[in-house]
DNA sequence: GTGTGAAATTGCACGCCGTGCAGGTATCGC
DNA sequence: GCGATACCTGCACGGCGTGCAATTTCACAC
């Protein structure tokens, strides 16, 4: 993993940064943080703070792209016999129980991130833009599961339509009142949009 | 309509931006466009400019609401005993033909915008940002037709495949060599995901 | 046509964002 | 130690987006 003096310390000012933004962000709303602010509480300048990051926005939500490249692995992980929406559900659970659950504070982050997200548009941007990179990923995952090109529309109608249902599965859950696992609320979705969805409700 | 000289004269002066934008982005590539360009372009001043739009971005891809709302007006349009996942497929061929197809110049301006965001990722979370727009709009006009609540996980999860699809199908459509008709296209997506998409490959 | 109120346009100033550049400082490999 | 190299920093700059107050333009009644 590269374990010198030089990356532990830029590791360490990376993770400053964010720990900054989002403790800034909670604290006093997002509007009213510069990246000024940011780089102070950090302890870094304003110039090195755009060295780590491009965009204010972008260390806020920080780090969704370490999530999604572990999505992605696990995506390629899962038995070969799997279904692709299947095998994404799957790595979405594994996600939730191995990646996230135990690294207790990870997982509150990431509700408080998303809760800043929700409480402020300004923020919804780089979550699609997030969204959009998770979807590359999961195609070229998806891509090597079935043999298929990248580029082919198959895959890429897959994925599109299942990053889109974890997308709305989860801000569903986050409105509701939180009682039943989000796992569970994500693998309803998929069941229900992997079913089929060209169903007259009458038909049901 | 309302067509007082005032309101007449705003449609005019914000259709002269639209135009100026785009076709300065496509003259000189959209990182060279500034607004103080623009705004001389369409012979306004700078600040006019931002009594008309938030940003640049939303200048460069104008118009998209009128598109988006015509879109869900159509939606609603459709007989009721189609299901909702065909409506919104008619509903888009309807406005592929007669919505834009006809109107020669509306056509050929939103194939170059489709181009620019393509060319130039600095557009795309605008386009997304219409897109999430667009979102809102048909849960909205889908709710209504099946009588569902518009907060109901159903018809939102039904509209965000749907809507996904069609910007992949897009986006192919556009990579393409363009000797399909884009409509051929965007049904064919929309069969394909509506038909369900847990499916294993070798069970086709 | 003329006056009056409302609405749109404009210029100005401001703070913030994001980036190129140059010089200083810390780390690495030897 | 000691160059080479990577990183941090301050500075300056152009561009963005917005509040504000002055000015122009339009609508409407008389």
């Amino acid at each position: 993993m590269d374990d010198g003096l030089r990356e532990r310390k830029k590791r360490r000012t990376r993770q400053a940064i964010i720990d900054a933004a989002l403790e800034l962000c909670e604290l006093r709303g997002v509007e009213d943080v510069t990246v000024a602010d940011i780089a102070a509480a950090a302890e870094v300048s304003r110039r090195t703070f755009f060295n780590y990051f491009a965009s204010r926005e972008e260390a806020i939500l920080g780090g969704s792209r370490a999530r999604t490249e572990m999505l992605a692995a696990l995506v390629r992980g899962r038995p070969a016999e799997e279904s692709p929406w299947t095998a994404i559900g799957r790595a979405w659970a594994e996600l939730l129980d191995t990646g996230l659950d135990d690294l207790e504070r990870d997982w509150h982050d990431w509700l408080a991130r998303a809760r800043l997200v929700r409480a402020n548009p300004s923020l919804l941007a780089q979550q699609r833009a997030d969204f959009a990179r998770m979807e590359q990923e999961l195609v070229a995952a998806v891509a090597i599961r079935t043999g298929e090109d990248p580029t082919d529309l198959g895959p890429r109608l897959l994925v599109a339509a299942a990053v889109a249902t974890v997308r709305v599965a989860f801000n569903d859950w986050l409105d509701g009142p939180g009682t039943t696992p989000m796992g569970e609320a994500l693998q309803g979705a998929l069941d229900h949009v992997g079913a089929g969805l060209d169903r007259q409700p009458s038909t049901t």
